[in-house]
DNA sequence: TATGAATGAGAGTTCATTCAT
DNA sequence: AATGAATGAACTCTCATTCAT
């Protein structure tokens, strides 16, 4: 019977929303939006339909901040913008630390490609995807201008491309993909 | 009343086939497959709703047809099983050719990339698109094992993957994506 | 097997668009807005739910249809505009008329009793229902200068409440209320 | 922690249930009882929505409690059954007390005539309002005999009616009715 | 006494599918 | 072959009510 403090309610609360939020996850990268049903949810989460409206005012609420949450978190974790400058040393780090992140949460990935295709997402997020790429592709631009290439904008945004590629390869079937192999041709063939 | 000929009637009914199929197609990839109603389909088409199922057993069906067709359709132009050798001209020719055929089909490859991630999609046709892709990485890791290059496989997948990032990138913002220059750096690097 | 003419069709749907407003009207009129549900509109006209969609946009629409339908018909049917100018028997037959229509068509001012009173109500058509009266008090209004008694607006705004009253106890219990008698009362106090 | 008394505690918890009697009567007239949500009412009178439980079984007890109880309230207040005799003088008091009462508790008058056209509320409450009108009637009819009026009855419902259809148009748009001055009219008219 | 998280029935609405014409 | 009115299951969301704290 002990009586709880207002902060462990709070933070049952968090813990409830992460639960809703990952069970939404999970559905919508399988299932994508519409395919994804708040009942399908509720069922994931173990729990009725109805609390998940206590937690999050619409179905449209909760993959906007699934989707705008997962990129804060990439962006704080992985901030390219540090100074702007790129070594050979980094660059490495950077194709490590991407596949890293890639492995360390392949849900949140494969929502990322399912979405970023359709029309009415394009048109929710369309600016914050370009906000997340943008900063990438610039360091990379840099990169290959220092080193003289003729084509650095293309190459950055090949190289990109190709991360992209790869993850989605690797998501697809990430036990069959010799994702560490592609990724020591790509330091070889990019850096 | 000019009595039609059954090849005539064939013919027509063939017509109205790709119709619906073409609006579905554009459809699908912008919205998705359950963003997509078969009233949306109807009216694109400019027929009555109930008309579709004189053609397609049922939605689902019409999506299958429509990515099975678009597989066939592609395997048919463009078969890289000719001898399964492949030439440095011929991997020109191949690269040159995989995005002609993207360009020539942007709605189709939108339509193939929203699907290819849905966990209901690779359940329906996960042996389907193996089928399709598997002769194209079988024939590079070949070409890559006569360069003698040390892991071929990888770099076959890599090159899988490469195509298929450039895509996506191409196909989500075709006005901006120099898609000739990042090909002609593809052809550098991976021939 | 007769085929149907377009015209036979548009008056089938006027048939049925007839009849699920008439379910609606009698149901508002009982339970009032919020405690009639679709559902229970389509089983009294007895037809699926879905089918009131194909008729009107939502709920909102339906009812905004049956009280602005039921004001233009009663407002097309009696109009005091005519010349302006009322005479004592007109006066009369204005009175007299005024209780045929409410008896004609209980159903309808009991909804008006209903939503008249109700806030979100009043923010909908507020400015319709005194569109709807004002003419009236204007015309008796002017009834009662002529006569030169010394507070004519007092007395028309009486007199329109003095039917609303009426109208109100008569349609709580039809069956008892003695309305031709107090007819006949009204006639001698406010003629 | 000061101990209260019993009487104290029985005061604080009747003031508590006048609070929320309070808000939902407000909300209950603006909104319908459909349209009105427990949690408004709760919210309205600041206190969480479970504590309404406490004070009342259900939604319908509440509404239930709220109606009889100001029908029990006023004729508390204004029992014209005192001897049952009505003089002219007090026939003028009568009229100028129900119009008194009327302002001073507006929002349950408007809650009352939006009630009391609802079936539901009728077969619930229906006899109740009888019970409450009919000693009004009675004297009344029994004021018009005594004056020798041919139709006592008709009169003592007209005068009713009149009350009833003056306080709605009143409660419509108060700032705007000129109540005292259709007052004296009706004493003018029926004493 | 007081809270509000939790439940699930039921609201309004959409939509794949059928079928009389 | 072609239409679109009709159906009803399933969707998103709301809300009266309960209950652990």
């Amino acid at each position: 019977m002990s009586p709880r403090s207002k902060k462990q309610i709070e933070e049952l609360k968090e813990v409830k929303r992460k639960l809703i939020m990952n069970s939404a996850l999970e559905l919508f990268a399988d299932y994508g939006y519409h395919g994804t049903s708040i009942n399908m949810i509720a069922k994931k989460a173990g729990i009725a339909k109805g609390l998940i409206y206590t937690y999050f005012e619409n179905k449209e609420s909760l993959i906007k901040e699934l989707v705008l949450g997962g990129i804060e978190e990439f962006s704080d974790i992985f901030d390219p913008n540090n100074d702007g400058v790129l070594t050979e040393e980094e660059f490495e780090f950077f194709v490590n630390e991407s596949f890293k992140l890639l492995e360390s949460n392949m849900k949140f990935w494969r929502l990322y490609f399912v979405l970023v295709m359709k029309k009415e997402i394009i048109e929710m997020f369309g600016d914050k995807f370009k906000e997340f790429t943008l900063p990438f592709i610039n360091v990379l631009t840099d990169y290959y201008k220092r080193k003289n290439h003729a084509n650095a904008e293309a190459e950055a945004l090949l190289l990109g491309s190709v991360m992209d590629g790869v993850s989605l390869n690797f998501l697809m079937d990430p036990k069959i993909f010799p994702l560490h192999k592609v990724k020591e041709l790509i330091i070889n063939k990019f850096k």
